[in-house]
DNA sequence: AATTCTATTGACTTATTTTGACCTTGCCTT
DNA sequence: AAGGCAAGGTCAAAATAAGTCAATAGAATT
């Protein structure tokens, strides 16, 4: 009983041709990887969808007909500037307690934050909405823009250390 | 139910899979664990949310649908209840900004805690603080208490050396 | 005895993965 | 230039598994 799913089994595999490669993109066909994997092409197309989304950090680049291909492309960023806004991109003015975890939790993944980081985080995170419900009965918007300002403060200010 | 509620005792099962396991963390599957002990699913979202809490030091990352699992990572040491005791004592129900730095700052100096990891408390503390003071408008009293309550919890849940 | 906290249950909701049928694109051959 | 063939793309259904919420039940506290 297997208890990884193929999709996560062929996105570790993607990661490790990014390893290999040591350059910043990596080229593959749809086809082969699917045959590879013995499923069917259209999952290839999910497993980018979930694991390599601009969100994450990756472009994707694809040719139809003859010669085709599926390039991705994972970004860079010049200095931490760019790194702080695109966190704030990903965050942006709302977010949802569901989205916000899975955010620290894909960043705790990438090492981009300690596991600590992310407990303090999300206790933070939690200790507020508590309040926010609780104290003030805030309604879920405002605790979602409130959730979204919070989770900004700390990822930018870590991303300038 | 004193002593042996299904509760107390899934959560003491999930103990010793941290016990057994080498890691820090656990996986298992929500589904499997409930038919193991007879009960609904939703027993096991309970017994994680009353035993396994980030205030308690731990983080769960779960995913649904197929291959669907749950994963429990504990961030500290199962036995430092006493040290977390003397922490609430340290903090108080009650601290100021100043004091909240000045403990901050000597944790940090110790190495119980990294810059980074202070960098974070620090900016959840001031942002609590600026909320009340400019979106409720809470008294300087008020806000002392919530700092203190934030700030052991982030402290607490770390409970550390 | 009343209240309040903790545990149990199940109906309903949401999310993720897998699969396949059908669509689009573009090189290549005729 | 037309048509064929070889990619890749889209979409939606089915299968699977977890989350939420509120009603109830049981324990503990006052």
């Amino acid at each position: 009983m297997n208890v990884n799913s193929l999709t996560k089994v062929i996105g570790d595999y993607i990661v490790t041709l990014f390893d290999d490669s040591e350059g910043s993109e990596v080229v593959l066909s749809r086809k082969d990887l699917a045959r590879k994997f013995g499923c069917v092409p259209s999952q290839i197309n999910y497993v980018l969808r979930s694991r390599f989304s601009p969100e994450q950090g990756f472009l994707i680049q694809s040719q139809r007909g003859g010669h085709g291909f599926i390039r991705i492309m994972q970004l860079r960023f010049a200095d931490c500037d760019e790194y702080a806004e695109h966190l704030e991109d990903l965050v942006g003015n709302v977010i949802s307690e569901q989205d916000a975890r899975k955010l620290l939790a894909r960043l705790q993944e990438r090492e981009t934050i300690t596991p600590r980081e992310r407990l303090i985080a999300e206790v933070a995170l939690r200790n507020q909405d508590e309040n926010g419900r609780t104290l003030f009965d805030l309604p879920p918007y405002k605790r979602d823009t409130m959730r979204a300002e919070l989770l900004k403060k700390i990822l930018v200010s870590l991303a300038m250390f």
